[in-house]
DNA sequence: CTTCTGACA
DNA sequence: TGTCAGCA
């Protein structure tokens, strides 16, 4: 149900779909891959393929550009969100540590984490 | 036919 | 950003 990660990570998707998807042009989307903020992978014949996340981040820069921001905000969004994300990973991993340290069998479970794209 | 890179009236 | 060239 929630594995479906490892299928939102295919890379299958050609420019042109992504372009309808994004209502984007080619032309942004290469120049914005150039900017770091995406990373689209190649197939044989060096044509870029998009995942399904590849998409969502690129409508998710369309709606931060529709909000008023220059892609130098929306970069210094990327590299916060992605801290941000590194430190609650290791606040899991802390967590779990320690359960595991001292554990005590028969106690009162953990919350699991629902879905959320933060802004 | 679609996409790619590089360049610029 | 658009667009055109010349490839693949």
């Amino acid at each position: 149900m929630e594995e479906d990660f490892a299928l939102r990570r295919r890379a299958v998707l050609p420019i042109g779909t992504v372009m309808s998807l994004t209502t984007l042009t080619a032309r942004q989307i290469r120049y914005y891959e150039n900017q770091g903020l995406v990373h689209p992978q190649r197939n044989a014949g060096n044509h870029r393929m998009y995942s399904l996340i590849d998409v969502d981040n690129l409508i998710q820069i369309v709606r931060d550009r529709e909000a008023g921001l220059s892609l130098a905000d929306i970069k210094r969004l990327r590299l916060a969100r992605t801290k941000h994300q590194r430190e609650t990973d290791s606040d899991a991993r802390q967590v779990l540590q320690d359960e595991l340290m001292n554990s005590s069998p028969f106690r009162q479970g953990n919350t699991i984490f629902g879905q959320g794209l933060r802004p």
